[in-house]
This record gives structure tokens, C-alpha cells and sequence, in this order.
DNA sequence: AAATCTCTCTACCAAGTGGTAGAGAGCCAT
DNA sequence: ATGGCTCTCTACCACTTGGTAGAGAGATTT
């Protein structure tokens, strides 16, 4: 009996080590600002190495959203599917949030760039990731009638909540500007300020 | 008399052609992906003008961003300083916000790609805006004393706020990914949503 | 042992990059 | 008229860019 794994490759090692300095770089310095040959020497490879598993710049810049969106796809049903409601639902996300942000901050770094106006590969992130925001809009529906939340557009509370979290939980330079240290305490102050934030926004007062 | 009229040259015409043009694919496609001869072709002169009236390239990078402070601090001045309070002055902000989103995208573009984690210049644009962050820091400040807002932790509540209308008044591609058309009807009920989810957040229940 | 497959390498290239040197045209004061 | 100033240009350069061609090493299959 025939295995079906028609794993593209075998050596999945140096495709993966690409793709991670890829991400890191493409989410820090941007897709334009990161040439093949500096990603090259970082790994301390070859660039043709990298033309080897990805045919053009543009392919790996592709590939490292695809790998991307997995992982943010993974990190938020991770958060959502506990069945939580409410506030605690929304709790969970945000510390998922800031979680990310706080480990992995080239990954949030990465839909940043991709989701720069103009991006011609901001569609293809939003492909991967339409399938959260669509779960995501049903959850506020679902609060609303329930009672738990008020009352409004869930695609526009949706863009709100993205907002708001996302900058808190990212914007450091934004954060430095106003005078917010980006120490783990300040963190911390930063997400339960956001929860309350958030609750006053979203709970209506009976 | 002397005119002290000490301006740095006299035909201000091409220099200011170019910081537009210069600011506007700064702002789109950032500042790494436009070349000076691309920026060149589309001002119908050569690079060289170019480097005539800005020494290099980061050097005409840092004008623009001089430049787009003073636009963002002149914005806020118009809607800030007419001796508003509580939600009255928020709303004055947000339809200045709006409107700057509509009418010059890529001035919130260039603040987008200044304010990218590791950006080198974030800081000169931070150092110009610093002052209209403090005085909404003590606006807020104000409004909490006197009962009209929540109390909380003034900073961290302007970076809420802060994220909340910067995202929703110009994060186009969200916006598509989220599923909102990007229309004017569609912007005006985004800006009454984020005005109610605001109040919702901001006025306390008494 | 030979052939094939997988993977990384060296060698090279055409196009584009930011930047330098300096010519020339118009203008203004002498 | 002329010498200097302001401004834009042509000519050019060293370097980097993404990408092609193909050699070679090691493992696996025949």
C-alpha cells in the first residue's frame, strides 16, 4: 500500500530554517527592504539555496504568508474553541493577543506589512485568514443575542476590536511615543487596562 | 531693514513637488520600494534635481517626515483647539481623522510606515508629534477629573483610543478582509459605529 | 558499478540602485 | 558685458539586486 505523503521534498529542514528567517526579516524590515542575499548570509547559506526552494522572492514572500496565516489561524482556534463566552471569550483572545506579540512579534509584525494599503498580497492573507474574522463576526452576533454584548454592526464592532487589540498589544513605536515603557509589567497593565477598555465598550448596562 | 526671510532658497516649487510626490509613495509603498529615479520619472525631472534639493535619500525621507508632522499637528490643532469637552472634542478629533483618511491616505500611510517596529526614523516623527500626544494625555486627564470619562491610566488609554480610530478610520485592507465595503455611505457608518463604541467605553454610567 | 535523484554550491549577468562630477542655461547685480 | 548665483541637466560609476546555468557531492535506486 502506497504511503500518500507526496511531501513536496524530503529535507524539509532548510526549507523551514528559510522560511522562519523570512518571516522574521519580511516582518521586521519589510518585503522590499529584505534582499535574498542578506536573508542568505543570515542563515549562512547560499541565495541560490533559497532559489533552489522557492522559485522567485516574491514565491517565498508568498509561502511565508500561506505559513503565517497557519499559525495565526492555529493560535486563534487554540483561543476560541473552548466554547467561552462573553467577556471571557474576548479575554482569551487578548491574551492570546499579547502572547503573540510578546513572543512572536515579527508574525504580527508580518500582517502589518502585508496589510499595508496598496499591498498586492494583502488579498492572499486575507484569504487564509476570512474563515477567523467570519467566526469571529458570528461570536459578537451570537453575544448580542444573548444579551452579552450590545447591539451593533458585528463587521464594524469586529474592525473596532481588531484595532484596538491589535495596537495595544503591537504598536510599540506608538507606545514609546506616548511614553509607555515596553517592560513585561507595563505589558501586563497594558492588557488589563485593554479588558476594561474593552467591557465598558462592550457590555451593556442593563 | 532686513527681511530675516532667511529662507533656504528661493524657487520652493520643485522642492515642495518632490516632498509631495515624495511623501505620497513613502506612504504607499514605503519608503524602501521607491527608488529616486521612479519618484524622478513621475515628477517629469531627474534624480538629480532630486539630489540637488535633498542631499540623499534618507535625507529627503526625513524632510517628508518634518513635513507630515507639521500637516498632523496642524490637523489636530484645528479640531483640538477650540475649547471642547468630553465627547464633543473625541468627536471633533475623529472627524478630522476621517477626513484625513479620505483626503490624504497617504499621510496615515506614512505614520504606518514610520511607526513599523525597528523603523530608524520613528523616533524624529515621534519627537515632532510628542507635544499632541501630551496635551491629549491632559485632555484626558481633565475630562476624568471632572467626571465626564472613566477613570484610568491616561496613556494607556490614549493608545486604546489612538488604535481604535487610526484602524478603523484607515485600515482599508481590514476593512476588505473583515468584509466592509469601502464606500463613503459605508465610512460615515463606521464613523457613527466607532463614535458610539467610543462612548460606550469612554462616558461612565453614574 | 552505473545511473539517477536531491541538494548546495560557484560563476555569471542584465537591470537597477544611490550618489558624484561637472556642464550649461537663465537671471541678477555689478 | 560680465562674473556670479540658482537651478536642472547629461554623463558616469561602483555596488547591489533578483535570477540563470550548470557543476559537483552525496545518497538511493537500478
Amino acid at each position: 500500500m502506497e504511503v500518500p505523503e507526496v511531501t513536496v521534498t524530503r529535507n524539509a529542514t532548510t526549507r523551514e530554517r528559510i522560511l522562519d528567517a523570512a518571516l522574521a526579516a519580511y516582518g521586521t524590515d519589510g518585503f522590499a527592504a529584505t534582499s535574498l542575499d542578506a536573508l542568505a548570509e543570515q542563515l549562512g547559506i547560499r541565495k541560490q539555496t533559497i532559489l533552489y526552494w522557492f522559485p522567485s522572492k516574491q514565491a517565498l514572500f508568498e509561502a511565508v504568508i500561506d505559513s503565517a496565516a497557519l499559525d495565526l489561524i492555529a493560535a486563534f482556534d487554540v483561543a476560541a474553541s473552548s466554547g467561552r463566552q462573553g467577556m471571557d471569550q474576548v479575554e482569551a483572545i487578548i491574551r492570546r493577543v499579547f502572547r503573540l506579540a510578546a513572543r512572536r512579534p515579527q508574525l504580527l509584525g508580518l500582517v502589518r506589512e502585508v496589510s499595508r494599503p496598496g499591498s498586492l498580497s494583502a488579498e492572499r492573507l486575507a484569504d487564509r485568514v476570512a474563515p477567523v474574522f467570519a467566526r469571529a463576526a458570528d461570536f459578537l452576533q451570537r453575544e448580542m443575542d444573548a444579551g452579552r454584548f450590545r447591539r451593533s454592526d458585528p463587521s464594524m464592532l469586529l474592525l473596532s476590536l481588531y484595532s484596538t487589540v491589535v495596537g495595544v498589544a503591537g504598536e510599540f513605536e506608538v507606545q514609546r511615543a506616548i511614553g509607555l515603557e515596553s517592560t513585561l509589567r507595563v505589558a501586563v497593565a497594558r492588557r488589563r487596562e485593554l479588558m476594561r477598555f474593552l467591557a465598558a465598550a462592550l457590555v451593556p448596562v442593563d
